[in-house]
DNA sequence: CGTTGTGTTAACCCCGTGTGAAACTCGCGC
DNA sequence: GCGCGAGTTTCACACGGGGTTAACACAACG
């Protein structure tokens, strides 16, 4: 499962990029009412909060931050964005969020202290990750889990099955498999690919093995089948 | 009485503006040694630390910060100076320092820092102690337990078992594991990691050794291989 | 000088990987 | 339907590289 951020009011640029980099997805609240953010909650909660100071007023920033710690729900820790100008403005208010960056955003620094505030919360798993209907890779640990049953991989099959997974309905050739995967100056035999497919399928078990398929005389494709709209 | 907050190396232009600016006067160890900064100490002990990173070996900050974090008495907050280029380097180092300003130093960030974290000091307390199923360790005595029993670990055991256990499920090759354990000048053969892991297995006892798993051609995990997910 | 901690070297071993060949399937023409 | 060939799946096995392990070298420290 990945971790929700809540972001208010938009999630724009940089911003959006830190939160990639820091591997949490956001939920975008542009009213900042409370109504409004109750309605985005996921059921295991808001991991953390970005709230763009710069982008609305500033006491409607405040107030907000202010009501997001009174909730009985946690929110994690509050991070501000705020303008140079604004940093006066912090004084005595320490209690309302938990770090803030100062304008321009930079995208190294939001994500590190994304990051740091994150993992100092005791959230474990900010982690990139591969996710796919019911396949998911979590990048940092190596584990891939297939409808929540971990799978257990050996490097290569890792590495084809993340392969195919971050290029999803894509078509791959055996030899761009062998290339792109393997390395560029692999050279080996086109039956090699078809080996570590078929050890993929049965790890992914019967139920989820058509997740690869074989499209004849070309190559294969990672994804459910499109089926072709009727009508 | 005013409030002193320990300087590495220095404590110069924006860095002393900014002090001032918070309201707390500074005790400048130039060195970063631990008797250095011990001669410096108020009876009263330190209120925070400022430790610019930019300014000496980055290796050399992260032990003063982990020796910091080590002594008996509190030095408070742990406030560290970076260039942008090291940002990267402070990821899973969350533990070792409680903010951080982004130089060029600005005077207003800096000192609303300085007093974000020293108002927040109280509340926000670092957990003095790692603890994962059976393993327990104490940052501050150095000691670790397995189901109770005592481990006698060595300095580096020591150290190369928190790192993995502090990032647990995370997977880590042999030269993160060099860089970030051993440091960053560190040039050393791969295999030292490996029979560290080794010994430490074997202090682990059998029957807790699989907590330090292998992930072939990748590097070396700890924790059970549980399944995530579940929140 | 023993002791203890740390890093290196090299032998050993095992598992992941690639390969060839057999079995099988699909598409096509008759 | 039948036969055929190209393409794919499946299997068993050999090899090599990566991991484990023990023994040694060396520095630090008393």
């Amino acid at each position: 499962m990945i971790d929700v951020v809540l972001c208010v009011p938009s999630c724009e640029g940089p911003i959006r990029k830190a939160l990639e980099v820091a591997g949490v997805s956001p939920a975008v609240a542009s009213s900042g009412r409370l109504a409004e953010v109750g309605a985005l909650e996921p059921a295991s909660g808001f991991a953390g909060a970005v709230i763009n100071a710069a982008g609305f007023p500033f006491n409607d920033a405040m107030n907000l931050c202010r009501q997001l710690r009174h909730r009985t729900t946690s929110v994690g820790p509050i991070i501000l964005l705020v303008d140079h100008y604004q940093l006066d403005d912090l004084t005595f208010r320490e209690d309302l969020f938990d770090d803030f960056v100062v304008g321009p955003f930079d995208v190294s620094e939001l994500a590190t202290r994304l990051r740091h505030r994150l993992r100092r919360a005791g959230n474990e798993s900010v982690a990139a990750r591969v996710v796919h209907g019911d396949l998911a890779m979590n990048l940092e640990t190596y584990q891939a889990t297939i409808a929540g049953r971990v799978m257990d991989l050996t490097y290569m099959e890792y590495e084809l099955l993340r392969f195919l997974a971050t290029n999803p309905q894509r078509v791959f050739t055996r030899e761009t498999l062998l290339s792109r995967v393997w390395g560029y100056e692999y050279y080996g035999g086109a039956r090699t690919v078809d080996v570590h497919v078929r050890r993929l399928r049965a790890k992914l078990g019967e139920e989820h093995a058509h997740l690869i398929q074989t499209v004849r005389s070309v190559g294969y494709r990672f994804g459910v089948p499109e089926r072709e709209e009727e009508g």
